[in-house]
DNA sequence: ATATCACGGACTCTTGATATCCTTAATAAA
DNA sequence: TTTATTAAGGATATCAAGAGTCCGTGATAT
């Protein structure tokens, strides 16, 4: 059980797009570059990103992406939901209604997604630029 | 991501013999008719929890498995780690030492298992009894 | 001795994630 | 207007891991 590259691609995106100065476009050639990503494949990553609104593409020449402007609101779950989806990590394999089992792991999941949902990217980010020399 | 179907299987055969008289044997034919499953596969998955010290089993006619002694101990943490092993949900793509994403991943993980940890099969077990018509 | 049971190796099958290729559309700059 | 640049997205190929089966071995009660 782990959570796919994708995701883990997505987060290190979304942290050096927050980096950024205010409404300045980055393109997914340097950002796959960053990350030694083929551009195909991130775009595929930026795309979900996009959809789920938390950022913002310009097509064209001199495009790129940038966040969007619900900037210091975004968490770390909201990036892990935008490629992940709206899944549970268990579901009871015989489902007889109300399963105990399965309510015990999905109080624990709920555990993980309340501390994912109260972290987030900008504090992230705020600490990896103190420590860039 | 999701947790495997053997994980999902081992915690209700699990349950299902907590629930056995003491030091009582059962059969892979048995467990694996309740749930469906061919006795070949939940075999697999029996002998992940016996290696984890989880149950004891005892081989040739009227064999079967039993909980061991630690019976009362158990909690759904120890289960699921019998199954899916020692490994962590997130391990940073780039791997530059004591990357700031992976500490929060890991953090949110450790909520999710200690939350796994301090609920015991046992509970569960008595729960599953009483509903029993 | 025989039937019953756990154990384990090797193998197949399926599925989903990973990744690439190629075409289309939009925009800036020349 | 043309050209270079860039995002979007469909189709496809690749790969790894999980799911599940088959078969042979060894232990034990009757």
């Amino acid at each position: 059980m782990k959570y796919s590259n994708a995701t883990n691609y997505a987060l290190h995106t979304m942290v050096h797009l927050i980096l950024q100065p205010r409404e300045s476009l980055v393109g997914v050639q340097e950002l796959a570059e960053m990350q030694h990503l083929s551009p195909t494949y991130l775009s595929k990553i930026l795309t979900k990103l996009a959809k789920a609104g938390l950022i913002e593409s310009t097509p064209g020449a001199k495009g790129g992406y940038k966040v969007s402007r619900t900037k210091h609101e975004i968490s770390f779950l909201d990036v892990i939901h935008a490629i992940e989806g709206d899944t549970s990590l268990f579901d009871c394999s015989i489902h007889h209604e109300g399963c105990a089992i399965e309510k015990v792991m999905w109080q624990a999941e709920e555990n993980m997604k309340s501390e994912l949902n109260s972290k987030l990217l900008i504090d992230i980010a705020k600490e990896a630029e103190s420590k860039q020399k």
